[in-house]
Order: C-alpha cells, then structure tokens, then sequence
DNA sequence: TTCGACACATACGT
DNA sequence: GACGTATGTGTCGA
C-alpha cells in the first residue's frame, strides 16, 4: 500500500540532478600564448536526469536514458579572451600550441579503471540510430541552470530552438571581426559549442554491471578537456568526475521493489516491503 | 541468467 | 483539448 508509485515515463519529475561533479582536476598546465601566463581551466557538469541517490549511493539504470551537461571555462576570465587569445599546453619542458579544444565523456568501471562505452539514441529510441556520445569543439561558457535543461528537452517550436542554440552554440561568422591571434579562427567548423548537451545517454547494452552474484561493480562519469594540437593529436588537459555510481542492470530484481503492490485475482502473493 | 525486440502506457509539447 | 511523441518498463523467446 506504501509502495512508491512509479514515475510515468515523460513525468517532469524524471528530471533531477543527479551525482554532484568533484572540482576540477588539472593534468598539463594552459598558458597564454601571448604573455606564458599559466590560465586555470574550471570544468563544470552535471547529471540532471537519471540517477537518484538512494542510502547515499547514487543509483541510475542501464535502461534509461540519462542527462548531463558539461562546460568549462577560466578563472578569472570570461568568453571574450577567446576573441584575442591562443593557448599552449605544457607538456613536460615543452609547449605546445592548441588549435582548438573539445569535451568528451566518458564512463569509467571504478573496479578495474577500464572506460565502459556509452551510447546515444535519438529520440527515436529503437527506430534510430545509436551513436557513441560525440567529442566537441568546445569554447568556455557557464553552465546553463537544471530548469533550462528540462525545459529544452525535446523542444520543436523554432523560436525555442533558436533561444536554445543562441545559449548552446556559437558560430565563429557571428563574432565579426576577429583577432588575428584569436584561437576561434583554428576551430574546425564554423558552429561550435559552448554548452556540451549529453541526452538519452545509457550505457552500453553489452554491460556487466555486476563483480559477483551479490555486488555492484561501481563507475564514474568523467568530462574531460582536451587540447587540440596542430599535428591533430588530443591532449588531456583537465576533468571533472562523478563520486563512484551503481547502474542497475535488467534483471527483474531491479524492479520488483518499485512494483504497485496491488493483488490482482489469479497473481501470486507480492508482498515487498514498502519502502 | 542475459539480450534484442516489441509492446504498452502516459505526460509532454504544440 | 486533440494529436503525435518520447521514454520507463513489462514481456517474449533465443
């Protein structure tokens, strides 16, 4: 009779932010390209639908989709350095000059440190394509709030979409005239994000989320920033990680507690405990 | 047990 | 308020 009633499917309630992300971990210092001064990149995410903590661990499912967002900017600084600036990454005793940088994400098993792949559906789900979550040419912005989040899901009116792509997205033709010693001008294309938007993320389907029959193996998702050298190779610069996380996967155990406990005639006893 | 596939239900955006 | 969609999860059968 207590049992929690389950969330229907496109409730706005399905959206809540989820596991909190650690403070920025720094791997090769950035310096200005014009002055050497070290520049401290701030990595900034979060998880807004997807998990829900539960007894302090963080508990999300291998069958649902989640959401995250990721930004990053410096400190002490705000977008327009990137209209005049050019950035080289220290690596070891020597510099290297960043044409660009991107995001990515990635899920990590905490047991054996090996990366566990993630998946993207459209919104057609099964009827479309699937799609490993794609690494992006990235410039520095805030992280929009969770309400903006929800409320951009699956948005098809156009002037909602053009709000949405004024805050997530940038386009290097919009900045006018330019520095020449601007690193916009090495980014690939001419759209460019500002805002790194993860939807109907799940992991891989060929997941083992289980070390025995009894325990959970544990992962983290971790957004990391690379730095786009002239030679085309991608140095890791700096990310920011989730607390270790279960993902519980599809065996009918998984479910049962969240089941209405209702007895029909003919059904066999279900009594779980309410919780 | 696990998985891919298909099915159902239901709140959301328009 | 109707209509088409998106998505949690129930179920089948290999």
């Amino acid at each position: 009779m207590f049992t929690k009633k389950k969330t229907a499917p496109r409730s706005g309630e399905q959206y809540k932010v989820g596991p909190p992300f650690s403070n920025t971990h720094i791997i090769r210092s950035i310096i200005l390209k014009s002055n050497n001064k070290v520049i401290i990149p701030i990595v900034t995410a979060r998880v807004d639908r997807g998990f829900d903590k539960i007894n302090d661990l963080w508990i999300g499912y291998k069958r649902n989709y989640f959401t995250l967002v990721a930004s990053f900017q410096f400190k002490n600084q705000d977008e327009s350095l990137f209209l005049k600036e050019r950035f080289k990454i220290v690596d070891g005793d020597s510099t290297i000059n960043i044409t660009y940088f991107t995001m990515r994400l990635v899920s990590l098993c905490c047991e054996d440190d090996l990366e566990s792949p993630l998946v993207q559906h459209t919104a057609k789900r099964d009827r479309g394509p699937q799609y490993p979550p794609p690494e992006l040419p990235v410039i520095t912005s805030e992280l929009p709030g969770h309400e903006i989040i929800k409320s951009v899901a699956n948005i098809r009116n156009d002037k909602k979409i053009a709000l949405f792509n004024q805050m997530f997205k940038g386009e290097i033709s919009n900045y006018g005239k330019l520095s020449k010693d601007s690193i916009l001008r090495s980014y690939p294309n001419n759209q460019i994000t500002k805002v790194c938007k993860y939807e109907r993320v799940q992991f891989a389907s060929s997941l083992d989320c289980k070390k025995t029959v009894t325990t959970s193996k544990h992962f983290r998702l971790r957004v990391e920033l690379m730095g786009v050298t002239e030679t085309g190779e991608k140095l890791l610069v700096a990310y920011s990680h989730t607390p270790s996380l279960i993902i519980r996967g599809r065996s009918p155990s998984n479910y049962k507690g969240l089941k209405q406990n209702v007895q029909l005639p003919n059904s066999k006893v279900n009594s779980e405990t309410p919780a």
